[in-house]
RNA sequence: GGUUCCGUAGCUCAGCUGGAUAGAGCAACGCCCUUCUAAGGCGUGGGUCGAGCGUUCGAAUCGCUCCGGAAUCACCA
C-alpha cells in the first residue's frame, strides 16, 4: 500500500544519508507490527548491521531518529532488539480511509480491450452420472478463479469440456435401452443427469453378476469382461455411435439432452457458468492433425507398428503415445486438438486448466507438447491443480455408494440453514421468499466458504455434519457481520444521517481503528496476491481475519450512540468501507452476502 | 521402484520470498443478551510445527537424509 513504499523510500533514503549504503526496495524489510507491540509497521534492521557496523538497538535508533525527522507519516517509533516500530501519523489513516471510500470498487482492476485474455476451463464432467463433491470443489475454485483473474485486470473466458462420449455413455444407453421401458426424467419425476446415472450404476451391477458367473467358472478379472456378453453390446454400441449409426446417435443426443438440462440446474444453483462450452464428441477427432505435422516436422516419431510418439525423455519425462497404430486419438492427442480449437476461436495469451492433481504428469506432458507444436501459450499453461476430496471414514467410492451427490448436498446445507434461522427467530419479520432467499444465500456460502477456504493443493476432509457450522471461520460468520453493518447503515440513513465524501483528518482515532484501516487497506495487495498465487483460499482468509477485527471493534464501540458527530461518522464510514471490502471479497469467491438476516 | 505433492493443538485448517512468545475455528470449561442483530464478544486449558542433521545472528519456513500418507508412472478419460 501507499504508505508503506512511502515509508520505504524513506529508510532507503536514511541508510544512504546514515551508512553511505545503497539498497534496493527488497532488503528493506517492512512487515506489520505483531499485536502485543505498539505501532503499526515494523522493520527488521538485521540485514543493515553490516552497514551501520553498529548494534542492532542503536542501529535501529539512528534509522527511527532519522525516520522522525525525515518522513512526516512517522509519528514515533520504538525499539525492541533489533525491530523498528513505527507507529504512523494518525492523519495518513485517515487519508488513506478517504481515498479507499472515494472508489466504489477498491482494489479491483478492470480489465481492458488491451488486457491479456485468459482462458480458464473447469468442471469437465462426464455425461454418464451426476455431479458429486469433487466437482462442486472443481467447480467453486474454476469459478473463483476466474472472478480473481478478472478483478486482477484480465479478460476472461470461462469454458467446460464435456466428456459426452465414450464407451462409459454407452453402458447408460444400452442399460436405458434394455431396462428402461422408456422411461424419461419427466415419467421418472427425477433430474436427468440422474436419472443417467442410475442406469450406469444398473449396468455396472449387472456385469458384476456376469463377470462373477464367468470368473466363477476360472477366468480372471480381464478375461471374464472381455468375455461378457453385456461389454461386447457396449463395445458394439460405441463402434455404431463412431460409424454416426442413426438409432445410435439419436438415443446418444436424447440421453445426453437430459444430462445437460440436469446439469444447468445442478451449475446454475452452485451460481457457476460458463462463456464457451466444447464438446468432446466435436473435438476429438482434432488433434490428429496437429500430431502429423508434429510428425512432419520430426517432433514426433512413428514406430514400425504404426503408432506416433513423443519422447520426452530428454524433458525428463517419458514416451508419450500421440496417435495409435489404427490412428485413432487418445486423451492427449484430444488436448491437444482442444487447444488447437480454442486458439482458432479466442487469441489466447493464457491457459488455466482447473483439474485433478491426479493429472498432474498429464499437464506437465501437455505443456511441454503444445510448446514445441509453437502454441504460445503452451509453456506458460497453468495447471491449477487441486487435491481431492475425502470423507472422514475415507476416499468417496461410487462403488461402496459413499459419494457425496452435489445436489444433495447443497439441498442439505440450505435446509439446515433454513432450520437454524428459523430456531433462532431470524425469521419472524421476514416474507417467506425473503427467508427462503436467505437460507439459500447462508447455506451455499456456508459450504462454499467450507472448500474455498483451504489451499486448493492439499488435500481436504469434508464431514457432511460439521461442515454445516455457522460459528467461527465460516461463511455465514462473514454473511452475518456484512449484514450487521448494513443494518447499522440502514439505522444511520433513518436518523438523518448523511456520509461525508471525506473525513477531516483532524478526527481522532483509536489504534484499532488504524488498525482496521491498515487491514482494508491490504485488500488491493491480496488480490493481487490471489491472482499471482491462483489462490482463492487467500481471500477467503484474509476475508475472514478483517470481519473478526471488525467484530472485536463493533463490540468495543456503539457507533450510533457516539456522541461526538465526527467520530461518530469516521466510525460509519469505516463500516461502510469494511462492508465494501466483505462484499466485494465474497463475490471473488462466488459467495453472496444478504442484506440482512 | 521413479517422479510429484502433503505431514502444524484432540479435530478442521491458517502461517512458509527465514525474523519477536507458532495463530484461528470446532470440541471442553468459565463469564457477558434492559446496550446499533448473541449466527456475537471476553477468558482458561491444550504444541518435541513427522524425526534427525545442516546453513544462519535467527528455521514451522531454506538444503540434505530418513519416517508416515496421497497421487501418478495405461494404446482409460
Amino acid at each position: 500500500m501507499v504508505i508503506e513504499q512511502q515509508i520505504t523510500g524513506a529508510i532507503m533514503a536514511g541508510i544512504k544519508e546514515l551508512y553511505g549504503a545503497d539498497v534496493t526496495a527488497n532488503q528493506v524489510q517492512l512487515q506489520k507490527t505483531k499485536k502485543e507491540f505498539k505501532g503499526h509497521l515494523t522493520l527488521v534492521v538485521f540485514p543493515f548491521l553490516r552497514m551501520s557496523k553498529k548494534s542492532p538497538e542503536q542501529t535501529a535508533g539512528e534509522i527511527g531518529e532519522y525516520l522522525l525527522q525525515h518522513e512526516p507519516a512517522v509519528a514515533e517509533f520504538n525499539v525492541i532488539k533489533g525491530f523498528l516500530n513505527l507507529t504512523v501519523a494518525c492523519a495518513c489513516w485517515i487519508d488513506l480511509l478517504n481515498g479507499i471510500n472515494s472508489q466504489p470498487s477498491y482494489g479491483i482492476i478492470p480489465a481492458t480491450e488491451q488486457s491479456p485474455l485468459v482462458m480458464i476451463e473447469y468442471s469437465s464432467p462426464n455425461t454418464n452420472k451426476p455431479l458429486h463433491l469433487g466437482h462442486v470443489r472443481n467447480n467453486l475454485l474454476g469459478y473463483s478463479l476466474s472472478e480473481i483473474m478478472k478483478a486482477n485486470g484480465n479478460r476472461v473466458v470461462k469454458t467446460n469440456i464435456v466428456n459426452d462420449r465414450g464407451i462409459h455413455i454407452c453402458k447408460s444407453m444400452l442399460a436405458w435401452q434394455k431396462w428402461g421401458n422408456g422411461v424419461t426424467p419427466e415419467t421418472a419425476g427425477k433430474k436427468g443427469d440422474h436419472l443417467i446415472g442410475d442406469f450406469y450404476v444398473l449396468f455396472s451391477n449387472k456385469l458384476k453378476e456376469e463377470t462373477a458367473a464367468l470368473e466363477a467358472k476360472g477366468m480372471s478379472k480381464e478375461e471374464a469382461e472381455a468375455a461378457s456378453p453385456l461389454m461386447a453390446e457396449a463395445r458394439e454400441m460405441l463402434r455404431k455411435w463412431e460409424a454416426g449409426d442413426k438409432e445410435v446417435r439419436a438415443l446418444w443426443e436424447m440421453m445426453n439432452n437430459w444430462v445437460y438440462a440436469g446439469f444447468d440446474e445442478t451449475y446454475k444453483m452452485m451460481g457457476v457458468g460458463f462463456d464457451k462450452i466444447y464438446y468432446e464428441s466435436q473435438t476429438y477427432l482434432e488433434g490428429k492433425s496437429k500430431v502429423l505435422e508434429g510428425l512432419d516436422k520430426g517432433i514426433f516419431y512413428r514406430r514400425e507398428d504404426g503408432s506416433v510418439w513423443a519422447d520426452l525423455t530428454k524433458d525428463g519425462l517419458d514416451e508419450k503415445l500421440l496417435l495409435r497404430a489404427d490412428g485413432t486419438s487418445v486423451y492427449m492427442t484430444q488436448d491437444i486438438g482442444t487447444a488447437k480449437l480454442r486458439f482458432d476461436d479466442y487469441p489466447i495469451n493464457k491457459m488455466i486448466y482447473v483439474v485433478g492433481n491426479e493429472q498432474n504428469y498429464h499437464f506437465q506432458v501437455l505443456s511441454i507438447l503444445l510448446d514445441k507444436l509453437g502454441f504460445e501459450f503452451g509453456k506458460g499453461l497453468v495447471h491449477f491443480s487441486y487435491g481431492m476430496v475425502e470423507l472422514p471414514e475415507g476416499k468417496m467410492k461410487s462403488r461402496e455408494g459413499t459419494v457425496v451427490d452435489a445436489d444433495d448436498l447443497m439441498e442439505e446445507m440450505i435446509g439446515t440453514a433454513r432450520e437454524i434461522s428459523q430456531e433462532l427467530g431470524k425469521v419472524d419479520e421476514m416474507t417467506p421468499e425473503e427467508a427462503e432467499d436467505i437460507a439459500r444465500m447462508v447455506g451455499l456460502g456456508s459450504l462454499k466458504y467450507f472448500i474455498l477456504k483451504v489451499d486448493p493443493r492439499k488435500n481436504m476432509t469434508f464431514n457432511p455434519k460439521e461442515s454445516i457450522d455457522f460459528n467461527g471461520n465460516t461463511g455465514p460468520f462473514i454473511q452475518y457481520t456484512y449484514a450487521r453493518i448494513r443494518s447499522v447503515l440502514r439505522k444511520a440513513t433513518e436518523q438523518g444521517i448523511v456520509l461525508p465524501e471525506q473525513l477531516p483528518t483532524t478526527t481522532t482515532i483509536s489504534e484499532k481503528e488504524e488498525n482496521l484501516i491498515q487491514m482494508i487497506a491490504d485488500y488491493a495487495t491480496v488480490v493481487r496476491e490471489a491472482g499471482k498465487e491462483y489462490s482463492p483460499a487467500l481471500i477467503a482468509n484474509y476475508t475472514y481475519d478483517l470481519v473478526k477485527e471488525y467484530n472485536q471493534f463493533y463490540h468495543d464501540f456503539s457507533i450510533l450512540r457516539e456522541e461526538n458527530d465526527e467520530v461518530k461518522q469516521f466510525r460509519l464510514v469505516l463500516s461502510a468501507n469494511v462492508a465494501k471490502i466483505v462484499k466485494s471479497a465474497m463475490s471473488l469467491l462466488g459467495i453472496e452476502v444478504p442484506e440482512r438476516m
